[in-house]
DNA sequence: GTTGACGCGGTAAACGTATACCTAAGTCGC
DNA sequence: GCGACTTAGGTATACGTTTACCGCGTCAAC
């Protein structure tokens, strides 16, 4: 059943066929609804492969993650092929789970779909995707990696913004020792909000001593807090470079008999859906999944839609912000002493 | 940069180009080895829709879920894309959100790409799928809620494993009052899980009497616990219709005072990943989301393969069983009665 | 030495659609 | 009333592959 078919049994041409199918202006709305009906009976759907062949545009995009487990990125892929659905696209995902010869495969698919560009969502700065696909001059976009290039658009997220006001929350506290389980020096989001927590710490008199590496999982926390457990100065609050350290350090922190937050507050980063499901709910620096999912679409169809790789920069940015929910309180002593008193 | 042009340089025709690529073992490794040499100086890929259409394979496989976002879901996506990318296919994912309209839509788009094969893992019966696909003779795989016709493979879940072996775990450690929070009536699966629950309790002679109906989510979970509370005959045990409506009855008793699994045991089901995230990590039955992932892929890849739907049936199964984390404990009364003695 | 079989590679048609180009009919001005 | 211009719809080509079909050359058997 093709557009044949449907031009032999409606009496007209494939032309027209195919103009009245695509609303083209130019048709006799007579001649239009005849094919319409045609269509209609026969349950006919235009061949998209057919179409893309002779247009040059397959009407797809692709899309890559890290890892569509990890929590954070559910969101993100189901915002992102929502607003590709509403726009006429596909797209094509892939989670590299951070193996090389993965990316590589990705890459030689969407290339060999002819993808009309590129949403890189992991956070590390995998090179070796880059060669083919700029080489074929397909739009990219990053979140703060990509170089600096015609074609390539970075999103840049404001980490500063969010991780001070959880400092400041703190402070305001009256915490003092504020420790950073920081994330894995290889992405480089990790290394930004570490420094973010630096420079937050400095703006208000507080020393940045106690930050410890995890790595971002849940085990990765649980570690971290026993290695903070360890240290000869406790700190009395701790800002966790994402929520999954944050969920394990309250676990361990479970596990020692140590009540979250009365004995120890916690902040994660990321708001992901989880955290507001843990006990207690996790205060947390949003960082918005689904307007970073629409960011970093609507960049990608600006970028598709200017023909001709303009140099014209566009910048886009993502802004971070707390929001309180129940896993910070008073610091421990000055609680105890107000009690005493 | 196309066939011609590799046929040009590396001076064959493109008959024979396309036989290397494609590795047709007559052609001369000479030849063979001449116009690899070319296709990778070039960074030639073959244009996959032109492929799909003079040899009518799209290579693209439907996947559709209920939300992405549903804790359930990535792992099957993950696991679904991993096995397709190995065997040369591409998926188009659709998550419909419950929302009919996003399901037409979704069809339509697979159609026009011409899937080869659709894998619907929602757990209702949304028949408005069924129309066009079933026209096209698509392979469908279901499961549980499939109609029985050739072409359509069901994948039956086995509940009750799981939930008796749930129910009797409880039993073991004294309770008898188990309550059971189902999930929302339009769901078969939801259906399924109540009856498992009531058969598993009526075998061992305990009464399946007190049931609330939730709605798999989280808040549903905390209602229910409310209104289990509000009883005259408090149950010591509640099993979950899901693993999200457990996680809101650990919540809610939380925010009570009621700790688990001293006060109360818990029992969830699906065994997300986030189960074991919880505080204490959540005992529970795993519905294998890898394995029904695996099932799914490896169904609708044979349904594909064998030409003219056959009327040989093939039924796949999957086993759900339960996992014993740290949610569960003696009941309450016999554990005072023991320490009284 | 001729013939038949066979193996390899080239020629060309086909997949289903969009669209450039063309033709016929209609409109308008003089 | 006739020519120029507009307009609607048809004809035919192109998109980038795969593959059926064909032809040529080699080799063996007689």
């Amino acid at each position: 059943m093709d557009l044949r078919e449907i031009a032999r049994r409606a009496k007209v041409s494939t032309a027209t066929v195919s103009r009245a199918i695509n609303h083209v202006s130019t048709v006799n709305p007579q001649l239009a609804k005849r094919v319409w009906k045609v269509v209609d009976e026969l349950g006919y759907f235009p061949n998209t492969q057919a179409r893309a062949l002779v247009s040059g545009r397959s009407r797809i995009l692709g899309l890559i993650v890290s890892e569509i487990t990890n929590p954070f990125f559910p969101e993100i892929v189901q915002t992102f092929e929502h607003l590709a659905v509403e726009n006429n696209y596909e797209i094509l995902l892939t989670s590299t789970v951070n193996d090389p010869r993965r990316m590589e495969q990705s890459v030689r698919r969407m290339i060999e779909r002819r993808v009309e560009g590129v949403a890189i969502l992991t956070f590390g700065m995998e090179e070796s995707l880059l060669g083919h696909l700029r080489f074929r001059k397909v739009p990219l976009v990053f979140v703060d990696v990509g170089p600096d290039a015609p074609g390539i658009v970075n999103i840049r997220i404001n980490y500063l913004n969010g991780i001070r006001q959880a400092v400041q929350h703190l402070a305001a506290l009256r915490h003092t020792r504020i420790a950073f389980v920081a994330g894995p020096p290889r992405l480089k989001s990790a290394l930004a909000r570490t420094e973010a927590f630096k420079t937050s710490m400095s703006e208000i008199g507080l020393l940045p001593e106690v930050i410890v590496t995890a790595d971002h999982t849940m085990e990765g926390g649980m570690r971290a807090l026993v290695e903070l457990l360890g240290a000869h100065d406790q700190p009395t609050a701790v800002v966790c470079s994402n929520d999954m350290t944050a969920i394990g350090v309250m676990r361990e922190a479970y596990d020692h008999g140590i009540t979250i937050p009365s004995d120890l507050s916690v902040v994660g980063f990321d708001d992901i859906r989880l955290a507001q499901f843990m006990t207690p709910p996790l205060t947390t620096v949003q960082m918005s999944q689904r307007e970073l999912a629409q960011i970093a679409f609507r960049a990608l169809l600006d970028e598709v839609g200017r023909e001709s790789q303009s140099t014209q920069k566009s910048e886009y940015e993502l802004i971070t912000s707390l929001v309180l929910r129940r896993s910070t309180a008073m610091a421990r002593l000055l609680k105890d002493a107000h009690g005493e008193q």
